[in-house]
RNA sequence: GUAGAUGUAGCUCAGUUGGUUAGAGCACUAGAUUGUGGUUCUAGGGGUCGUGGGUUCGAGCCCCAUCAUUUACCCCA
């Protein structure tokens, strides 16, 4: 019979023991942190109806969707003319509904529309789950990711800002994480900048240029600019918005002034200068705060703070990013509720972690003892002590009666079992268990009192 | 969608201007050790050199195609 290699898709993984133990240490982290700032887990379903996902990313978004083909016979169905075109575009609301989900931001917009009637607002919500992308798969990139988000609808003020600050401090500075930037702006100020040159209806054009300013320099962006249609006036308009120099409070000052003329470029300083100063009376752990003015990010349901956080001490985009939108849950029918919510990418804080060596030993927390027997009798000797330990927390392991001991300590030794326990005639004779500590390669014999005494220590 | 790099043992990789039977380390199996892992020593199994075609007396190596993986761009966590 012909076989067929295993692999799994692109841009996926399989995770072993110890890679989930180390992933759940993330994972846990986070959300202890998430409930210490009282929001609380809900998950939503892995595929959404198309249509509540298309249309909310933009674009490019709209083309990273995982689209799930219909079940049955899919084409049957389909206009026979709109089939000639060949048009993938045209067919695609014709043979998929379904489609996995890309964030866990709409999703959550689309249950909290669904289930207004049962939620208090302000509802604080967290959510841990993977998500999909019909991306090409590069460093730090992949097609099946974890989010964690956190998100709060139904509250506009900024003090929730300044805790998603804290959150993202706090969480990173518990994993290890040693120096990270948590990068903070506001859409209403590359609204403002945009009202100031005229350009308004260019915004996301004007956005994603300055965005690339780390990446490409200066001259990248003006190249980018002028070749989007912006005039040397513009850009010389431009310059020293985006050049701004200084600490947050001074640049905010200079943003003013730029932004004199643009009531609603005012307005988001006055809203980044409102969580700046929520912020001054809580230091931040290992964070820095940063206003960067040419953080834009992608997502087009933007309409206030946004955010990004960027590790300084690998080379890897961001590791969580996140913003206030008014007007999400407007798309599925409930006007005026605003939101606000962040992201952590926890794959890329994983790679990060395991570039720069971070995973304490205990977040592998494997079998501490395994009791290996020599026969069947040992194996029946042995169970009492088994359940005994196991009541005590303790993670214990019988192996089968029936192996040769060398077999069941290469075992333990693989797992990294720290303790076992040998049980034999002799052993049962005299009630002295031979008790190894397989780390050090010393054994003694004790009685299963003095055992259980050692372990629970 | 665009451009580059790489495909040789389960894994990481050597393999000379094309020349006998394709190697190493790790991993695996067995033994040295009939009541004991990790260290050491010995032996062993495991390869249609990604796939298809071409050049040649002869191809792991050169040429073409194809598939896969990967990096960067676009965009994004």
């Amino acid at each position: 019979m012909a076989s067929i290699k295993p692999s799994v898709p692109k841009g996926t993984r399989d995770f072993s023991p110890a890679e989930m133990a180390r992933r759940n240490f993330i994972f846990d982290t986070i959300k202890s942190v998430f409930r210490k700032y009282g929001y609380q887990q809900i998950e939503t379903p892995s595929m959404e109806n198309l249509s509540t996902l298309t249309g909310k990313y933009g674009d490019e978004g709209d083309k990273l969707i995982f689209k799930i083909l219909n079940s049955g016979d899919y084409l049957a169905k389909v206009d026979a003319d709109k089939l000639a075109f060949k048009d993938s575009n045209l067919l695609i609301s014709e043979i998929s509904e379904k489609a996995l989900r890309y964030d866990l931001t709409v999703p959550f917009a689309r249950y909290v529309v669904q289930h207004q009637n049962e939620i208090t607002f302000p509802f604080k919500r967290f959510q841990v789950q993977p998500v999909w992308r019909a991306d090409r798969p590069q460093k730090g990139r992949y097609r099946e990711f974890y989010q964690c988000d956190a998100d709060v609808v139904g509250s506009d003020s900024l003090l929730n800002e300044a805790e998603f600050i804290l959150i993202y401090d706090e969480a990173l500075s518990k994993l290890g994480l040693r120096d990270f930037t948590i990068k903070i702006n506001n859409r209403k100020i590359l609204s403002g900048i945009a009202q100031v040159i005229d350009k308004s209806d260019n915004i996301i054009d004007l956005t994603v240029a300055i965005d690339k300013l780390d990446k490409i320099g200066l001259d990248g962006v003006i190249a980018e600019l002028s070749n989007k249609g912006f005039t040397i006036e513009d850009i010389n308009k431009l310059k020293p918005v985006i050049l701004l120099e200084g600490s947050n409070t001074e640049k905010l000052e200079s943003l003013r002034k730029a932004l004199a003329n643009s009531p609603i470029g005012l307005q988001g300083c006055d809203e980044l200068e409102t969580v700046l100063n929520y912020i001054k009376a809580t230091p931040l752990q290992k964070g820095l705060l940063e206003l960067d003015i040419t953080l834009a990010r992608g997502l087009n349901y933007y309409t206030g703070a946004i955010f990004e956080v960027k590790t300084n001490e690998v080379q890897m985009g961001s590791i969580g990013g996140g913003g206030r939108y008014d007007d999400l849950t407007g798309m599925f029918g409930l006007k005026g509720l605003t939101g606000a919510g962040i992201s952590f990418g926890a794959d890329r804080i994983y790679d990060v972690m395991e570039e720069l060596d971070l995973f304490p030993s205990s977040a592998v927390q494997g079998t501490q003892v395994l009791i290996c027997c020599f026969d069947k009798d040992a194996e029946s000797y042995a169970l009492p002590l088994l359940q005994r330990l196991r009541g005590l927390e303790i993670n214990t392991e019988l192996y089968p009666a029936g192996a040769k001991i060398k077999k069941q300590m290469e075992y333990a030794n693989s797992k990294q079992v720290p303790y076992t326990i040998l049980i034999g005639s002799e052993e049962m004779a005299s009630g002295l268990l031979a008790f190894k500590d397989m780390t050090s390669g010393l054994q003694e014999k004790l009685t299963t009192g003095q055992i259980v005494e050692k372990l629970s220590k």
